[in-house]
DNA sequence: GCGCGATAGTTTCATATGCAACGACTGTCA
DNA sequence: TGACAGTCGTTGCATATGAAACTATCGCGC
């Protein structure tokens, strides 16, 4: 972790030396953000088709899509499948359920857990989005060469995976949080929130 | 643009043969679905971070960065380079000034217009915050060969630009809408909002 | 059996988001 | 010059989000 220039002596070298480098940060080259672009423009894509087509959300497909695939789930099941939030998955399966589209009954072995399904109308609903699903990726496959595309997949699963390390490690145990990092950085107040 | 299967004489043929087809669909391979997967853990790891050492958003540190880069911008040109949403603009723009980070004054070219730019205080905090990122950004880079990594940049740009084709496709003539996407998925009822 | 800390899921609440409406201003065309 | 369609930026409103609180239940230890 790169120490920054934290003595007070010198306002003028604390604004030209550090300056001088900051300026030449350029945004479209970082990748976290070349990532949160590219993710944010395929999400609308994806979700103004399926709610334009089927009435439902992102988070809704995800949840049809992992309990097409894997039969009944709990709503902790379908948590760890979809990598969403359990408050998301709460609630997209209430709508789902509200729908008609998923079926929800208590777990006979857990008096905490339920079990959702698909209900009828929500197989075949799920059987229509899969492929609108399979053609919209091509859609986008079409872009590029199919290599860079396995390559892109592949990055992807492997970028993704070490950040969700990194965000373990930060989870877990948080030593001298805003320590070393805040050091130093005179910013004055926080930004009011 | 894959055909669904559209036909209306059989539910039994509706359920079982895209359905066998549908059941083999693996969220965790699906290229969207991995990509926000990996943007949403990474900008969780540096909301987080810039958040707990600076007190700003993404949204606000986007907005400095491009500040930082190019001097004073108007608000529209913040909305270009940063790829945000407008009012995502104005309102972050709007914090960074209420908090002595940003100046902000009447374009005097047209006076609907406004420029701002970095406060001292502002350019210091910049100053401060890219080595962070740049640390956080090698931090990430270290879980893949550099050739991997420098890959993963180019293909977000490529995937990026070829989905922005796409949106703008969608967006400006708007044909037959859910027309041949929803035609024959009898899902009945759309969800609830 | 019976506390009691841990767990599953939902709900509450404060904040974030984006579309649409708005006010302010511009440049053009008659 | 003086309407008026178009643009710039902000604000209002309805929805989405997630952290924390809450309810119901579990299962361990005694």
């Amino acid at each position: 972790m790169q120490r920054l220039s934290s003595d007070r002596e010198s306002a003028d070298r604390r604004e030209r030396v550090p300056a001088a480098d900051a300026r030449g940060f350029a945004l479209e080259e970082f990748l976290p953000y070349r990532l949160s672009v590219a993710a944010n423009r395929i999400s609308r894509l994806f979700a103004r088709r399926y709610s334009e087509a089927f009435g439902i959300s992102i988070a809704e497909w995800r949840v049809m899509a992992v309990l097409g695939r894997f039969g009944t789930l709990s709503p902790g099941g379908i948590t760890e499948r979809t990598e969403m939030d359990k408050v998301k998955v709460s609630r997209a399966a209430a709508r789902l359920a509200a729908a008609g589209l998923l079926s929800s009954e208590a777990d006979a072995a857990d008096g905490r857990a339920r079990r959702f399904g698909l209900t009828p109308r929500g197989v075949r609903l799920h059987a229509a989005i899969v492929p609108i699903a399979r053609a919209m990726e091509a859609e986008l496959a079409a872009g590029m060469p199919p290599a860079d595309w396995e390559a892109l997949r592949r990055l992807l699963g492997a970028i993704a995976g070490h950040a969700g390390e990194l965000e373990a490690k930060h989870e877990g145990p948080q030593p001298d949080m805003r320590g070393p990092t805040c050091a130093g950085c005179d910013a004055g107040a926080q930004a009011p929130r």
